[in-house]
DNA sequence: GAACATAAATTTAGACACTAAATAAAAGGA
DNA sequence: TCCTTTTATTTAGTGTCTAAATTTATGTTC
């Protein structure tokens, strides 16, 4: 199955990309950090690296002094080219447009958000697509990165995407962001378009940069407005057979869970019904008078007062939340959960509440962490997406930039 | 990640994998037909299987006529040498010990069954293994087959095992089947032992024999006395962090559903029960008089005849299998639940009702199946268990049997 | 500063695996 | 018998790797 007919082209090929991933991770290296690291031969390593210079995915530095104590001719010193081309991370939330652009070392080289004008839920396609593309294009320009740069586009969207990168129909939301970008919109541009689920891109995230470095099974929870979850299982993505993997926003069952609540919505929920209900609380307070809409902030800050009315209602989230990551836990035995999303700096005063609860839910309760990758949770991971792309496929494709000449 | 760095050797190791993989599938080749297949050139494809019929993995059959109008000179036709060697398949159960044993093409030589002796519970290591010995002994001898035939065991327990064939300690009956298996027991047979979680077994046989074939994304439950599922996306099983996935034991958390009772205890349970409480039913009848022990097909019977009360029961029982299913449903979106266990037959009868409670439990329910793999399930993923691992490191290998002189 | 030690690069010869093209072989049919 | 067809085999050439010898560039020592 996992094999196919080889060539001695093929052989090369493999040989780039282990060398490149040694260089990705090793920063600068000498022809004998990479013999010793590959197990190739001095002559074989040189060689792929003359490669991979010609092809303008490694640069080789000048003849700056090694550190430390020098005998011997000096080593020839070879890096990763960052700036071989560049990676875009779109988030398409149903209100906003986030961008990120990273160089292929994924440094972040920009970003940008612009609101979807006007009604956001009743955008027309076309007025979507003006917004992302406007997005993109000011992030490019303000990176002072031409289009030609863009070796992948990893895009995250708030509905249910197979692992085929292919929207699943008859999902709430799903044709508002079935725009065909893959397809139609950038086809001038040439860009290979990678669409992931939010909620996936956020473990990817998290994974990447966050609490889950050095995790192989791991699930982040993205419980802003409404609660999904992405799942890594030794250290790969899970969608199930149509995508719906995580999407635990159909979950009925769980006695007091379900519909489509993430934090915020429960807490808004709960603190506009304690309003109603007339109760004396903080809350009242900060929201100011003559209005009842209440925004989830507004609970967090008054039970971080000790407001009792607030800290019940974050009780009642917390033990929502608990009940879901109990059955994670105990269907996918992670090492770890994270709390993600918009509120995820707040649901740090969730964490005792359910660490409570989950001894009582389920053996061997998984870790319970909250993120702290803040609101580009999402874009960064359609950075990582992005750059996974360019990894697995780089000595095949061609640099951004100059169109690199390659024999 | 995925590359390591390579020799012109590894190349000819993939076509030698590709060439056997389609000669595993198709049955008997022409050269034409692998040219086809792998996309190699006549002279390597020949050279490919000169070289597998020089290590015994393939044979060159005799001049037989082709199928069909012949032209031109007959082709040399091989094929995949299926008694290269056997893999053994083993189902470690609480009291029973199951072997099979098969030939690399998968075709059962042989079956044992053989009892722990005495109290199950409360035999000490020592017995255990005196009786797992036996039962592989024997099934080698009935098939004819020296130990040296076998190529790889695969060993199916019921406790928790992880991605790397380890027993996670700490987990019910973890020692029972944490006795050296891997390492010690067999040393002087030097054979390749892989254990792996009974329920995950079931998967692969499902996968492999059953209903599941060409599924990419299905979960099997295991229930006959404990309930255990087996997870498998993307065509790969799901271990989690600890092995601990699908592990739905602990699960305390959906009401009704918990401990570790599969359908069988269930049924049994509920049974006795209602003989207690003096409830007029057929499963009395069939219990016979002056015993209050129930079993779970004396249930089954009574419901498939009408009786209200073993009706009932099967109703309870589905009602709460039912919602494991959503659950998973929601969590891994499957294409495929398949119940298996002791009582698989029986489960036909809840299967009316499992898929009435779905749609209610959860949107996009799975396809809900009965398993028609019988008692010999996890024995046969075991075998396949065992030849995936022979298929990957086919080449590599010694053929049983004879020491096959390899050049 | 010349001779030496050292570490790395480069060159050379050889092995292995593949392709492509020419040649040979083994059938059936005219 | 000769021709056609299909396949196998041989031959020459290419790409990639290893191993070993050689060269290069540096620092150290006397």
């Amino acid at each position: 199955m996992s094999s196919s007919a080889s060539t001695p082209q093929v052989l090369r090929r493999t040989n780039l990309k282990a060398v490149l991933d040694v260089m990705r991770h090793g920063g600068a290296c000498t022809g004998t950090d990479l013999i010793d690291r590959t197990g190739l031969t001095r002559a074989t390593v040189i060689a792929v690296c003359d490669d991979l210079v010609r092809r303008g995915w490694v640069r080789e530095l000048g003849a700056e002094r090694n550190e430390g104590v020098q005998k011997g001719r000096p080593a020839r010193r070879f890096e990763f080219n960052g700036e071989a081309g560049c990676v875009l991370g779109l988030d398409l939330g149903v209100a906003t447009v986030t961008a990120h652009v990273a160089d292929l070392k994924g440094t972040v080289l920009g970003r940008a958000a612009q609101r979807i004008p006007g009604r956001a839920m009743e955008a027309t396609p076309d007025e979507r697509l003006e917004t992302i593309t406007g997005t993109v294009d000011r992030v490019l320009e303000d990176a002072g990165l031409p289009t030609t740069a863009v070796l992948a586009v990893g895009i995250g969207v708030a509905t249910v995407v197979d692992r085929h990168g292919n929207i699943a129909g008859g999902h709430q939301l799903s044709s508002m962001f079935d725009l065909g970008l893959q397809t139609e919109v950038w086809r001038d541009r040439a860009w290979p378009v990678l669409l992931e689920n939010d909620a996936n891109l956020a473990a990817l995230a998290e994974r990447w940069r966050g609490i889950g470095q050095g995790t192989q099974d791991l699930a982040v929870m993205l419980a802003g407005e409404r609660l999904g979850t992405g799942l890594i299982e030794s250290g790969r993505l899970l969608h199930g057979s149509n995508g719906g993997a995580g999407d635990v926003g159909s979950l009925q069952l769980v006695e007091g869970v379900g519909s489509q609540d993430g934090i915020a919505r429960l807490a808004r929920h709960w603190g506009t019904q304690a309003l109603a209900e007339g109760r004396p609380t903080l809350i009242r307070e900060l929201v100011g008078p003559g209005t009842t809409r209440v925004s989830a902030r507004f609970v967090f800050e008054a039970a971080a007062r000790q407001d009792p009315v607030a800290l019940q209602i974050l009780d009642k989230i917390a033990r929502r939340i608990a009940r879901v990551i109990a059955v994670l836990g105990t269907f996918l035995d992670p090492e770890l959960v994270v709390l993600a999303g918009a509120v995820a700096d707040s649901a740090a005063a969730l964490l005792p509440t359910i660490n409570r609860e989950l001894p009582s839910l389920t053996e061997r309760p998984p870790r319970v962490e909250v993120s702290r990758l803040g609101d580009g949770i999402v874009a960064t991971g359609a950075l990582r997406l992005a750059l996974d792309y360019v990894e697995e496929n780089m000595p095949s494709l061609t640099p951004g930039g100059q169109p690199a000449a390659v024999g």
